[in-house]
DNA sequence: CATGAATGAGATTTCATTCAT
DNA sequence: CATGAATGAAATCTCATTCAT
């Protein structure tokens, strides 16, 4: 129980060092040389606790967005309408990401063999759904009657994630705040009761 | 007098094999070995026409795109209203990428050394907004007066993108017309003015 | 005839603008494409007049010291004691590859297989030795007479070769002109007959 | 705690092994292949060692001369004149170069971008300089007074190394011994004061 | 378990040579 | 003959993975 304790540590300590290393401006890509040099362990080492690099990317990925999904839960916890869900959602995804995360490119990282779609993706889609959906769906009753939300999620991470992107390509003097709201906005608008 | 003629669609015919090959199932990376394989030529011969691989890689991210506004200005033609010209918008973008394209992949490969971020984003960012901007500007009477549209664009892409990524992650069964029904509700009853 | 004085012009040609590339500042290596570029042909056309690289090579080396030797030849040609040949003898030398030919990196290109050594090397010494010991030998008689000039060419070449290299090494500010007169005291202190 | 550890001596074995390749009748280039092969290791080592193909051999290059000089200084240290010494400078480069060594292929490489000559000619001429004239400073008294030595450590470096050449291009057959001697009675007779 | 040097498969790139025009 | 695009063998270089310590 004590080593398998101690192998979780080291393992999220790989992690989050690979993550933050994929904020560094002199970000250079996901080599075994450069996770190993960020989590200051050899590059032996990565390979006590997984398998192959592949594996070690996956479970990247999934930590940060394990992370995410925490960190979001407890950042939207004091707000209670979805007005203020939506907004925060927006701006807790910006902060989470805004800077300079390069974490996507592993969205395409494939991860199995075979006939059919297979990457990253598979992993961040349900996630990403099922929690924006059960926001909405704890909300159904803000929600104008007649709209379909089937989609709405993707329309969602879509928006956001092309601000992070926006802000990723052209560097710094992008009016985040701005674009949020704008964003905000528009999907309140569409998905909200008019209140009156 | 010449040899060989330098065919001078070889360059066209690379890029159009290179994109091809993102779009296959199989696809397996930007390899110099799956790109002249993909060319029917020698690996030799891709330098020839490009200095090395990275150029190749930008001007095929170039080759898409340029690809993608010229048919998409012609797709548009028909349409004269903002309300089809969003949808077909839509459409056209799922027709283009919708299968498998994995040219996305591309987004953050660097063009450029130096400060800040300069990822092939640069390229797309610029092109993807100026069209789109001229799109609302040319229709700016159908659009109501007190919103603000400067980063419009931005959730347009960012939403299209997603459906396509969407697909792209989790295969066959997704219903594209029932997300590009969705979206383009979501965008006009934000944008337009309501007819009445 | 006039089919075979064709080609030996432009094998003539060929091989001086391969001489004249090797004294450019950007010069950069022997490749196919840069002698053809430099010669005003097409890399193809090399192979008409030369069986293969290491062939035409060869010749080069061999045109060169041709050139050379002619040249000298003339130069001396007023001249009548050896004192001043020797004088001139630095001096064209410097003249001829004083500037920047790098002409010398050929020195060690084989020549043939097998055993022993083969460079190009085994071209300039049995002809540099000949040049050298007849003009020793048709001024004997004021040389000294208890010396030994078996050796002498080799010292010769030696030491003007390096005041060559020096100048391709350092760069633009070598006394050139100094560096002969030293040379030269040298050489006639050891060999000449002291004249009073 | 270390892993196979890291052989201090390993990038010195390298560079011995290349330099012993080129004293091999059989050399044939420095290619990564070869030299790996020479040293025994695998090409990839090569890369733990070295940033770059150019800097193994800027460094080899220095590693030759380093040796050499270093070895030179013991070879000379018994002997207290300055006839002697000359002689014994000459001795030591035969026996060091004078076998076979193609190490002087390396003089061409170059160390540097930008403008002017640039080629590792620029490192053997300072330290080669230096040695030569720092022997011939502690020793002006033996050195006639009227004298210019100023280019003389080139003459000498040049007139040695024609001798190694002559060597590797003409063979077993010559009479490396008699060319010392010759050397040394050229140099000594123009440089030292008479003794009588 | 940790290390990190060594490996070698595979990626990128160069370039002498060929050959269809 | 001249051309120069195409070739492919060989060179340089990268990097995930192994394994002796």
């Amino acid at each position: 129980m004590a080593a398998r304790k101690k192998d979780e540590g080291m393992k999220e300590q790989i992690l989050e060092a690979a993550f933050e290393m994929t904020k560094r401006e002199d970000f250079d890509g996901f080599t075994t040389a450069n996770i190993s040099a960020a989590a200051g362990v050899s590059e032996g080492t990565l390979y006590n606790y997984f398998k192959d690099k592949k594996t070690l990317l996956v479970q990247l990925f999934q930590y940060v967005f394990d992370n995410y999904y925490k960190n979001l839960n407890d950042y939207l916890e004091p707000f209670d309408n979805l007005n203020d869900i939506l907004y925060h959602l927006f701006d807790f995804h910006i902060k989470f990401f805004g800077k300079t995360s390069k974490i996507f490119l592993l969205l395409f990282v494939p991860i199995e063999k075979g006939i059919g779609p297979h990457s990253i993706f598979r992993i961040l889609f349900p996630k990403y759904f099922s929690i924006v959906t059960s926001i909405l769906e704890s909300h159904r009753d803000e929600i104008k009657k007649d709209i379909s939300i089937e989609n709405f999620p993707f329309f969602i991470i879509g928006s956001i994630q092309m601000i992070v992107f926006r802000k990723l390509a052209l560097g710094g003097d992008v009016d985040l705040t701005g674009a949020i709201n704008e964003l905000h906005a528009i999907v309140t608008n569409y998905l909200l009761k008019k209140e009156n």
